[in-house]
DNA sequence: CTAGAACTTCAAGTGCACTTTAAGTCAACT
DNA sequence: AGTTGACTTAAAGTGCACTTGAAGTTCTAG
């Protein structure tokens, strides 16, 4: 069992984590986070890796990729505690992403509400399909759904 | 310069629907569309490919791969014109996956939000970071956000 | 009829985020 | 001290959604 207050092991950190130590391996060849090693050469995380695990998890689940959030990571450097404008600077960011991300999806999903009340036979107008048949729109008529002719 | 109301060659698709060439020959490897072909072995497409193409980037952003697409494409088989049941029980399912989608967003931004006045120097209860920390939460005491220590 | 753009196939390559494998070393309990 | 589970590295593999390359063929405007 680990001991308390010292540094922790990859295996720990899965745990406790949820990521699979292979990830947490690859992190750290991506710089996304740092160890200590032991005598043997085995890794010992510091406990606040924890946390640094916790950000990058929910900068995925923002929509960032690992480049971008070691890029965001970088702007917070490790040896330092960021200070309250790094982290507003950042989760304004985020926010950012996560309007847009949102606005996105609501835009679809009202699209899609109308879809299912017009029954898309005749789909001239449909918005959800309609996205962007920006060329030629010269008289096709009315359109079936994913028929190439109705039967 | 193509003709009115025939079949429509590859570029020409490419060009409408803003998928490159390459993806629409892939799309149809993996199922998703189909076409006929000129004596010469070139894919001619119903126009109405246009609009299938349309419903695969649809079903895209609504975070489908596209083995799932192809899927939902085989309910709503390619000869036949879809039923109004047929589209209305995809777009429920789309809907719930919107659904689901968007909620977890407004959740993260809810936390961010919230994490933006707060200045997150000590963290033991920052919803945005302690989302899966499930195991030993014992007296870590006050902890810092991305520094190992403070310095 | 011919030049050149557009097309064909098949195989291999890309980028992302990891995972798996192999061969071996370390740490902790008994 | 020994066993066993946890760890190490480097390289290769995975899955998704395509893209690129090479070598060759077809279509169409002039």
């Amino acid at each position: 069992m680990p001991a308390l207050g010292t540094e922790i092991a990859i295996g720990e950190l899965a745990a406790r984590s949820g990521v699979a130590a292979s990830a947490l391996r690859f992190y750290e060849s991506r710089g996304l986070i740092r160890s200590a090693r032991t005598q043997g050469g085995q890794r010992r995380y510091a406990r606040a890796t924890l946390r640094r695990v916790a950000f990058v998890q929910a900068a995925q689940r923002v929509g960032l990729s690992l480049d971008d959030i070691a890029t965001a990571l970088r702007v917070l450097p490790e040896g330092r505690t960021p200070t309250k404008e790094d982290w507003s600077r950042l989760s304004r960011s985020w926010r950012g992403l996560l309007d847009a991300r949102i606005v996105e999806l609501e835009g679809l999903r009202t699209k899609l509400t109308s879809c299912i009340g017009c029954g898309c036979l005749s789909l001239k107008t449909c918005g959800l399909l309609n996205l962007d048949d920006r060329a030629a729109r010269l008289g096709d008529g009315a359109r079936y759904l994913l028929g190439d002719e109705p039967s």
